[in-house]
This record gives structure tokens, C-alpha cells and sequence, in this order.
DNA sequence: AAAACCGCCTGTCGGC
DNA sequence: TGCCGACAGGCGGTTT
């Protein structure tokens, strides 16, 4: 499932593509994909566009466009964004949306549980997509800092997987970073956020930056849906020390995993190193 | 106000 | 072998 380091890699991955190439034409065969705009409307004005800039926002991917326009794809579980140069390739089965650029090459989104989301908007009315407005702080930017980061623990007496799986809290952390993150600080994902002592706030702190920047340099975790912009796998997944783990045991003192449905999702973390 | 729960979707897997 | 329920988890909306 695309996070963070899922997001950021497709990002990088898409940008030598697709940058100031005009579109030529384009599909919708998933038409609820479209969260705010009808299809006729969508394609009036993407085509003869041109993407301009591709950035993130935790989850998020902002295409910037000619006149002000933004494209805002969100991929949620299973969703791809693949630019594929041959544009006789035929689409994939689950191909929600694509785009033909004039001089040849395709963009696509595919997306098998079809819970993916584009909007497209201008400029000035990001703001009216919710989920993008709220967002929390950006944990690989430096306005996340270990004062920051307290504060957010502090705030709140929810379990820790709730908070780090919050978005409104921190941007781009799903399921299976956070299992990472608590597993490589030795907390326990039912600890309450605001019952971390100094020590701990600061080892978790360390933690999701050190595993959210190493996943991005293996490109992220390919457990089944996620590829890259260019329909590579990523090798975190190698990686990964609790997430998935189910049967096996702790690297560091030998016990067995547990698993716990906390926060809505299960969670992954060894009994004796991440004490209740 | 915050937290828990549900629906959205389809493919895969384990059990019988 | 084939059927069926459980499960995967992000997020918005609803309920508690």
C-alpha cells in the first residue's frame, strides 16, 4: 500500500516522463475515480495541457498544469501511476484512467479495488479536498522536529498506532511504517501516545525517519500491488524487520511475533521488546 | 471531542 | 478441486 516512501518514489519516478509534454487524449473507464468533476470537463481541459511540476504532500500527488489547474491523485491501497512509453501496450485490466501524451507514451492509472481518488481543481481551491488541507506535519522535512513531534504525543492519550497512523497528526505513515517505526523504538503500539517518558519520544522520533528515509532509498516495500512510475519493484520488503511477520521470530531476543488489531488495523510487534 | 466502526472494492488464501 | 468466508488497510462518513 502506497506511503510515504511508496508515493515519493512513484514521484521521482513519473517526473522525467511527463513534464511539458502536451496530452493529447485521454480515458476514463472508472468514471468514479473522478471525485469533483465530470468527464467531459476533466478532459476539456486536460487535454492540450501539460503537466508543469510534480510534487507530494503526504500521500498526495499534485500535478501542476498549464493555467492553474491541479490534478490531485490519491492511490489509497492498490492504486498505480505508470508512465508507459509504448502506447500500443494495451491498458492492464484495471486501468481506471489514462492519459496519451502527443508525442507518444501513456500515463495510467491503474488500480484493482478501485479505491483511488483524482480530483481536479484550480489553483486557489486545494483547500476544498479535506483530507489534503488537514494534513499533519511532513516527518522527512525539517519542520519536523523533536519538539514538533512531542507536541503531537503530548496532545493526545489515544494509542500511539492511532496517532501515528493519523494524518492530521503526521502525513504519510500508513500501516506498515508505523509497525517498523514502533518495533525499531521498542514501544508497544497500545502504549498511549502521551505515556512516552523523553527517552522513548526520542527513540520513535529517530525511528520514523530512519525508516521512513531508508525505505525510500530501496524504493519502497513491493508486498503485492506497489510498483514504481515506471512498473519497477521496490526491495524494502527485504527489509522489513515485523511487518508480515506472522509465525516467525524476534531478530533481537528470539520471541515470537504477536498480532493485535489495534487502531482498526493489525499490528505486528514482538511481546518482550515493546512492553505494554 | 475523540475514538470506534463501517463501507468502499477485488484478489488471495486457508479450511473444509 | 471448488466453494466460501476472512482478510488485506486508507480514508471519509457515521455512530458511540
Amino acid at each position: 500500500m502506497p506511503e510515504l516512501p511508496e508515493v515519493e518514489t512513484i514521484r521521482r519516478s513519473l517526473l522525467p516522463h511527463i513534464l511539458n509534454k502536451p496530452i493529447s487524449s485521454g480515458k476514463v473507464l472508472y468514471e468514479r475515480i473522478l471525485q469533483n468533476i465530470a468527464p467531459e470537463d476533466f478532459f476539456q481541459i486536460m487535454v492540450g495541457n501539460r503537466f508543469l511540476q510534480l510534487t507530494r504532500r503526504g500521500k498526495y500527488l499534485l500535478f501542476t498544469l498549464e493555467k492553474d489547474w491541479v490534478l490531485v491523485a490519491h492511490l489509497r491501497m492498490t492504486g498505480r501511476l505508470l508512465y508507459v512509453s509504448k502506447q500500443e501496450i494495451p491498458l492492464g485490466r484495471h486501468t481506471s484512467l489514462y492519459f496519451a501524451f502527443q508525442e507518444g507514451g501513456t500515463l495510467r492509472l491503474e488500480d484493482v479495488r478501485k479505491f483511488a481518488t483524482v480530483n481536479l481543481l484550480p489553483q486557489t481551491q486545494l483547500q476544498r479536498i479535506e483530507g489534503l488541507a488537514s494534513l499533519g506535519v511532513e516527518p522527512l522535512s525539517e519542520q519536523f522536529s523533536l519538539e514538533v513531534f512531542q507536541k503531537i504525543l503530548e496532545g493526545s492519550s489515544a494509542k500511539i498506532k492511532g496517532v501515528l497512523l493519523d494524518q492530521r497528526r503526521l502525513a504519510g505513515l500508513g500501516n506498515i511504517y508505523s509497525d517498523e517505526s514502533l518495533f525499531l523504538a521498542g514501544i508497544h503500539p497500545e502504549r498511549a501516545a502521551n505515556s512516552l517518558n523523553a527517552q522513548e519520544q526520542k527513540r520513535l522520533y529517530a525511528a520514523i525517519i530512519l525508516v521512513l528515509e531508508e525505505a525510500l532509498f530501496y524504493q519502497g516495500t513491493t508486498l503485492r500491488d506497489y510498483r514504481t512510475g515506471r512498473g519497477g519493484e521496490g526491495s524494502f520488503q527485504n527489509k522489513l524487520q515485523v511487518y508480515g511477520k506472522k509465525g516467525e521470530q524476534c531478530p533481537r531476543c528470539g520471541s515470537d511475533f504477536a498480532f493485535k488489531k489495534v487502531a482498526g488495523r493489525t499490528s505486528h510487534f514482538c511481546p518482550v521488546c515493546q512492553k505494554e
